[in-house]
DNA sequence: CATTGACCTAGAGTATGCTCTAGCTTTTAT
DNA sequence: ATAAAAGCTAGAGCATACTCTAGGTCAATG
């Protein structure tokens, strides 16, 4: 498929899916005679993956670390494994870090609401 | 107290704390008759909050309308209240995003374990 | 056969959130 | 009293992750 229609489906932008393949978090993509990116159906796959790195906040150099990984095939499943498991384990402080975030919140907005409360009781 | 000891205490850089104070985020600091800025105590509670709406991502514009509404006064409260509100919806919908990341890399993560005893499997 | 639209490259520009520099003044410790 | 440490301003610089521009090529359509 050509890079607009892949556009369309990863949600990426065509400008996106080149600079990617620049800084190399997707392999060089075949060429046509003219020139022109032939994708592969797989590549969904891969856009979908990163796609969740990036979602997690894998910064694009640890994403591309693991894509180099990928391109050399199955010997590197080990470490592949490993990254992604250090990448877990921060996703794991990370979502303790949004629950205690989120109840805090919860709570400076109780407050606010009593506020509110005691605002109006003098009013009336 | 002075810029060094806040610095200190609130794990923010000195350059830090003089830029929040320009682009609003800290209301203007008083200054000694040698222009050097005396914190009052009290800004280490702000601190801590907007520590809190950075960790959970809210953009620095976002924490400076806040901010001013703040140093408004107390008739804001409603307005503020509303802002917290809706960063929580945002909080809650990451919780659950991340959360079904997690799965997913657990998910990959056990695959690559099978995959790499497969390996193994070959080689004995 | 010409024009429209999709594609190409190289490189510049943007947004966010800091972070640091230069050049100077003030404070503090010996 | 003097030197090191801490503070000041204005503005430049940096890292990340895109995003867009200029100036072209190529393919399909009326």
């Amino acid at each position: 498929m050509k890079i607009g229609q892949l556009a369309k489906l990863s949600n990426l932008s065509i400008h996106t899916l080149r600079y990617y393949e620049k800084i190399g978090l997707i392999e060089k993509v075949y060429r046509n005679q003219s020139k022109q990116r032939e994708y592969d159906d797989d590549i969904l796959i891969w856009l979908e993956f990163i796609n969740r790195l990036r979602e997690t906040n894998m910064p694009l150099k640890g994403q591309i670390e693991y894509a180099k990984l990928r391109a050399k095939g199955n010997t590197t499943i080990g470490q592949r494994c490993e990254i992604l498991e250090d990448h877990l384990q921060k996703l794991i402080i990370a979502q303790q870090k949004l629950n205690s975030n989120i109840k805090a919140m919860e709570a400076k907005i109780q407050i606010y609401h009593q506020l509110e409360i005691g605002n109006e009781t003098k009013h009336t």
